[in-house]
DNA sequence: CAGTGGTCTAGACCACACT
DNA sequence: GTGTGGTCTAGACCACTGC
């Protein structure tokens, strides 16, 4: 690792698409953690070390390092070192659910009471499969549940996931979990989801979704489409939730 | 600025909240955008200068810089110069909405029709007045407008405004007005919106909103309720949406 | 105390935009 | 070419954590 000079000296290449030195360490410790080098938790390698390993100054480390904790990836602990994060913490308890009781400012209204409606194996529809990037008709994991507040239910969600890699996965082993879904896909499928998007509408309630939230037919219930992301870019669920908003609601900052 | 020691040295104070240097920087650039010494749109010093005014080095005032980058607070430009941001700009037309048609990845379905239905001087309820940090009874300015894309009423909001900052808006000055509403309020009442804060329900069509959106009563449609913050967290607009998201959906990221 | 991340500096050089 | 932001380095020192 010389200087800021391309990886590959591309013979001729049109576009020379320089990039900094600092963009290839991270790209190199992207690798690592995406090999599972460093698991969810664990503790990187120092600073130093780091600038030891790829041979440039602690300060292009340090840069590197930085964006991947804008883009929470690690997370930095002064004094302690930078750790891979995780979904296990129970700081936040569900890093991407985004809906807020309306009274209480803090997502501790307790823990929500969950309960796994179905949990089962099929062949993708096109609908399906598309998202997640698979072929129509490969294998997926369906499975639904209720997460409730205080005893009233308010979130429905179906969630889709890839059978390979969440092969074994049961409605049993979900059911005796207590943490989050996704610490759970950390430690037991080594999936761990960095990024998501969200698609958000207003619709009405069908029968189904009416009965297992305790609304009337036809009550509008926010629908939010969700595709989650491991390292780099691939898709890994797909997940679509109903909620009640009579009582909760979806908060986003913008800026 | 001599060195990272607290600004002020306070006679015992149990908590001597270290501020680094930076921070401090960043504190007086701030203000300065505050004052309105740099107008959005304008270039502010180079770094090179602002080290010199603030006798601090380069690399302290770009670390400063950074932040407000990231708050896009300021715009970087390569080779130009750093900006103060603005919502004048053609880049994205609507910097806090976030509602994609669901076609079109692009917000380019061309520009909105906009039609404002109403534009009057009240006095704050309390449920106005709160958000706004305004005692109830207070001045505000109500205005309702329909935004249509492709022919298609597809937005009905209200917004709500401080009296005296916005003293001599009409629907008129709206009305002849071609680009964002934030970008008027900045040229015309140096009002600069820095961050927002939503909440987002799904509700039915009432009557009016029907009415204006083109739906039956009763159509699910997504609330979406801003809060508008100036520098320093000052509360400048409240806006209440109601959002078609047949043909349309609100669009989130999350890391 | 040693080890970690966090701050600050000074200087060199690179990439980009304008003139 | 000049001026801007962007990268990279090397070294010093500070703040926090835990032994």
């Amino acid at each position: 690792m010389a200087q800021s000079e391309p990886e590959k000296a591309a013979p001729a290449g049109p576009t020379p698409a320089f990039s900094p030195l600092y963009q290839q360490i991270k790209v190199l410790i992207l690798k690592s953690l995406q090999a599972g080098e460093w698991k969810p938790g664990d503790m990187i390698p120092s600073e130093i070390d780091l600038a030891a390993r790829f041979r440039v100054s602690q300060g292009t480390v340090r840069k590197a390092i930085d964006e991947l904790a804008d883009e929470n990836l690690v997370i930095r602990r002064q004094g302690k070192g930078t750790f891979v994060a995780t979904h296990a913490e129970q700081q936040v308890q569900y890093r991407f659910l985004r809906l807020m009781p309306d009274s209480g400012d803090l997502g501790s209204e307790g823990p929500a009471e969950r309960q796994i409606i179905e949990c089962r194996r099929l062949r993708a529809s096109g609908d399906i499969a598309r998202p997640l990037a698979l072929r129509t008709g490969e294998a997926v994991l369906q499975l639904r549940r209720v997460l409730a507040f205080q005893g009233t239910p308010t979130i429905v969600e179906d969630v889709w996931l890839p059978g390979g890699p969440f092969k074994g996965l049961t409605a049993e082993r979900l059911a005796g979990y207590g943490g989050p879904m996704y610490a759970l896909f950390e430690t037991e499928f080594g999936v761990h989801m960095v990024r998501a998007e969200e698609k958000i509408r207003a619709i009405a309630a069908d029968a189904a979704s009416a009965r297992l939230l305790d609304v009337p037919q036809g009550e509008p219930l926010l629908s939010v489409e969700r595709i989650a992301y491991t390292y780099n870019d691939v898709p890994m669920e797909l997940r679509r939730g109903l909620y009640r908003t009579d009582t909760h609601h979806y908060r986003n900052v913008l800026s």
